[in-house]
DNA sequence: GTCGTGTAGTTGATTGCGCAACTATGCACC
DNA sequence: GGTGCATAGTTGCGCAATCAACTACACGAC
């Protein structure tokens, strides 16, 4: 046994551009498994000092910075998903956890029935506020600082593509409170 | 209310370099941004192009590759659950579930005691021979086609960097089998 | 020897997430 | 105004991962 696993050619849905295949031991996977790995890394301290400065996980930070970024503070359940990357189950558990901590209230659509929204309160406005501190931080000091400039750029250009390339969501988003700027 | 979020800058542990203080509306964020979007998108068309063609999920399916490509085709177990980057407990489950399948066979360790190490059976083998040829067709078409080479090779090099400055778990890497390549 | 400390792996309890099913509402069409 | 389908959100269930506690063994000191 000499060749241990090689690429199958095989074509998945109707090939669009010339298919280029894979073999297992080619050098290019190593930029796969770096990506993969260095996520896997970065997420895990950032969560584990967020965690410890503030008891918040990065999904808790992420969407309380969702909030505060929407205008009116306020966000539609299914827009706060489609951001922080969650299912629809998903958000609404982490909404529960956040309106038990205080830090978010659930209140009714007001031009959709159907439809709830999360709107930051002021102690969540604060507890990001705290948290983001220590986040920033770890961005910088975990990433941006330690990524040739240049390289950062490509690694943005680069993730942009193949999040274009998947395709987004492309949520049409839905406004609530049309004019409304207030909590 | 002008200024949603600024830049906290306080440092966490001894600064060795000069902190770069990051503000929350810094376009650098942009790259972290697109960072981990692209990654949970990856992952989880991947993981589900594997699991609908071979029931397999990522993390089995990394599991298989790591010991496929580890002499003797096994690993002890906690130097399987560094590569796949899971918990103690978490490797223990996942070979629990590989065994249960038929693609993992658990044995013990010959020199440790204490120690137990997982082997690919034929089975597995052939599974993952089977389900690589998905995974890697996955790679090309939705990362290495859609990338300019060029920002490849900078996404590796930046990744590479974040890893190091990470510090990884430098294993001490026991071996069980000392001159044993078969299986 | 045996005692104490450190390491390898498993197990129990908990947590967070996704899928599928369900309710309630919106909306187009007749 | 009723009918039918699409959409928004919540809930039951199951799964996979973690942490903490535990067992079993290794290894050095004496």
């Amino acid at each position: 046994m000499t060749s241990e696993l090689v690429a199958g050619r095989q074509a998945t849905g109707p090939a669009t551009h010339a298919a280029t295949p894979v073999a297992a031991d080619d050098p290019r996977l190593d930029a796969w498994r770096s990506l993969i790995q260095a996520h896997a890394r970065l997420t895990r301290t950032m969560d584990d000092e967020l965690q410890a400065a503030h008891h918040l996980s990065l999904a808790e930070y992420d969407a309380l910075l969702q909030l505060v970024n929407a205008p009116g503070r306020r966000l539609r359940m299914s827009a706060l998903a489609d951001r922080v990357l969650l299912s629809r189950s998903g958000i609404t558990r982490l909404v529960d956890r956040l309106v038990a901590a205080g830090m978010v209230e659930r209140s009714q659509c007001s031009t959709d029935a159907r439809g709830a929204e999360a709107a930051l309160t002021p102690a969540g406005h604060e507890r990001l506020r705290a948290a983001s501190a220590t986040h920033l931080d770890g961005v910088g000091r975990l990433f941006l600082d330690v990524v040739d400039p240049a390289d950062r750029a490509a690694v943005q250009r680069a993730m942009d593509r193949v999040i274009a390339n998947l395709g987004g969501p492309n949520g049409t988003e839905h406004e609530c409170t049309p004019g409304t700027g207030q909590a």
